[in-house]
DNA sequence: CCTACCGATCGGTAGG
DNA sequence: CCTACCGATCGGTAGG
């Protein structure tokens, strides 16, 4: 007989994930937990030593998520308007895997302890530098337009591939890749129409 | 003595959303709300009668703001471009001048009890399809895309113009109407040099 | 608006 | 992994 399950202490953190985007981290108990996993709440301390060490984990699990999607990214040659279309599909589909960890770590990481926040704002900040480099080489190559701002370019597309986390659904007609480039299309192209008055 | 300060209880509603957006709703205790105005936590309750009627007011009144801001131009004639830019910049600016009480908004009415948690999600419905029309009408009227997705290209607004509330700094060098003109012109216009390879 | 209090629940621990 | 428990804190109330 194979053993098919996952360690406990995944399924703890699976569950963490799913009733601390579900009702919030302070809003779960450990009991409310436990509950879930059909055990008694003093019965998690076997597996955790702490509430908190379970939002850092599910916290960086996410971060760590979207490391691995774009980083990669950053040394391919490639021109910035599709490297921007290839990045906005993997962000888009690191949120889209992790629906529950991605909504955690939106909604809740201003809850975690001073170095742990300080961890997580630094972080968001290697985040929003990938993208800015991103803009700059395709305006200093001519692929994007040569008045954007770099740091206002960089809010809008980081606005579209996060607020995601409030709307998709998976399993729904939707894959990432449909949503990253209907996003990059209308983003890329503009929504005005060719035909309509141009300045 | 002219009495310039604000009535008891919109003093509370105004810490109250300053520290449920800070800290969460959960997290912040009706003791620390009362310690944020000096008095003692039960104090609180000669001026409201719940915690969670804090909530709700915040939360309506947020949404107020935005039926104000928005409706209103639901029966303007106007090319959709340009409605579609009033309507960002006015969006934008509500944010921009309830940081507190969007953040709660944005990130609290899931604790909402089950009847007010229907009325923010209906309300919420009630925007989604305000941007839907503005952008069929644009469609129709053939100052938008004839390919657009009308579904996608209203999250993609949606996203610019709510994410805001994560970044925007009030009293900062940009005004909400900076914004809304950079999201606008981007969104509009696409971000990629007309020079480039047009399919 | 304060003092003093209510029952309920919290995160976490000891001992098995 | 359970039972039984710890001190602390929660939202809210009574009486003044």
């Amino acid at each position: 007989m194979t053993d098919t399950a996952k360690p406990r202490r995944e399924q703890i953190l699976d569950s963490a994930s799913r009733l601390f985007s579900e009702r919030g981290y302070h809003a779960t108990s450990m009991r409310d937990l436990a509950g879930d996993l059909g055990m008694q709440g003093g019965s998690l301390y076997a597996h955790i030593s702490s509430k908190e060490e379970l939002l850092i984990e599910i916290v960086n699990q996410a971060s760590r998520q979207f490391d691995a999607a774009l980083f990669t990214l950053r040394g391919e040659a490639m021109p910035a308007d599709q490297k921007l279309r290839e990045a906005m599909y993997r962000h888009i589909r690191v949120v889209a895997d992790n629906m529950d960890s991605a909504t955690v770590f939106f909604h809740e990481w201003k809850h975690l302890s001073p170095e742990a926040y300080a961890r997580v704002t630094g972080w968001r900040d290697t985040i929003d530098a990938f993208y800015r480099e991103l803009i700059t080489q395709g305006v200093q190559e001519g692929t994007l337009r040569a008045d954007l701002d770099i740091k206002m370019t960089s809010y809008l597309v980081l606005s579209a591939v996060n607020w995601a986390y409030t709307w998709y659904r998976p399993g729904g007609t939707l894959a990432p890749r449909d949503v990253a480039e209907q996003f990059a299309d209308m983003l890329l192209g503009g929504l005005r129409a060719p035909t309509g008055a141009q300045p």
